[in-house]
DNA sequence: CTATAATTTCAGTAATTACTGAAAATTCAA
DNA sequence: TTGAATTTTCAGTAATTACTGAAATTATAG
């Protein structure tokens, strides 16, 4: 298996992006090639491809399994494991938000939480504590909403996003809505 | 200067986060202190209580100014730089995504577009360029919307967050009164 | 079962990244 | 200017992370 120039740009982009998020390389390197491929692949075409060992595939399609990034299935008359990216792009990034977030949010939110409830030991610590407060509910909020947005239709979720600021002109008009509906004149801002 | 446990923990808990992040473990406790402290520290002061050499605290703090996330300030009869993190916790991710956006996004979204100028060598780079350009479209989508609601204020943000999902009810209002006002009746979904 | 194909594990090594101390450069008060 | 204080640079080293090949394990066709 050999890779065209074109989708072998792409495999080394994402290796080096992946590397500046917290993920190996040759990870990143190994879902790139997934992600660009019609068919599921098994591990030696993997390697082969990338010219990575075939156990350092192995250790990689494991971390990606544990990501939930892969889908795994089996060809007729054929033992060994396909894998594959899933079609939709849309999924791919919720799940790697939705793992990201099990993993490197959630702890952080707790261990926010613990640190909130400890008695200060002093004015450093008082003040310390306000500004873990700040960043807690900071986190908190946009972890909400974004466990809120997630479940909406992604087609409802891309008109919302085409809108960008302008939803807030909806804000506003419900906001005179509400105040016609009482029988209140409009405020000046 | 010593840290308070409290203090202790958050710093070294962000440490860890940020390595998971692409961010170096002693940059990320670097700014976990410059965050939960209430006056600006000097350089010797941070090498200090976080026990690295002064001239990794040199290093850290270059990067931090890299990515815009401190502010330098002087004290007067003291010619030693003094370093905070900003009040604003949202300014703080602000600039961090903008920077990361510089950095990563824009760059993939270059690299993408190129791809997708060349002509496929074969069915495969066919293919690969379909994906691409959904990877594509999904990235320019987000940074887009992201572009466009960070310029909103802070607390019209935090109001349509807490909406969450119920913003889509906002769109079947503007709806309905379109529909109203063109004189036609609802539509069964 | 048995033999073989496929996958995983893991100890050893390679490569990368992080960190330090010493020296160089810069800044600024006198 | 000068020289002490401060900051930065960087070569060398330490620590970490990534990768490999060989061996062990698991799966399955016959």
């Amino acid at each position: 298996m050999n890779l065209t120039p074109l989708a072998q740009d792409f495999v080394l982009h994402f290796g080096e992006m992946g590397s500046r998020w917290g993920i190996n390389r040759t990870v990143g390197q190994i879902y790139a090639l997934l992600f660009v491929s019609e068919r599921p692949l098994n591990a030696d075409e993997i390697a082969e491809a990338l010219a990575f060992s075939r156990s350092n595939v192995s250790m990689g399609l494991k971390e990606l399994e544990s990501w939930r990034l892969t889908r795994l299935q089996h060809l007729p008359n054929d033992r060994r494991e396909y894998f594959s990216a899933p079609d939709d792009v849309w999924a791919i990034f919720r799940t790697l938000a939705e793992e990201r977030r099990k993993r490197e949010v959630d702890p952080t939110l707790s261990m926010l939480r613990g640190a909130l409830l400890e008695t200060p030991a002093n004015a450093e610590d008082r003040f310390a504590q306000r500004r873990m407060k700040e960043m807690h509910d900071l986190i908190e909020l946009v972890t909400l909403w974004f466990n809120d947005v997630q479940r909406l239709e992604p087609s409802t979720l891309k008109q919302l996003m085409k809108m960008g600021a302008k939803v807030t002109t909806l804000l506003d008009m419900k906001d005179k809505l509400k105040l016609v509906a009482t029988g209140k004149s409009e405020k000046k801002s």
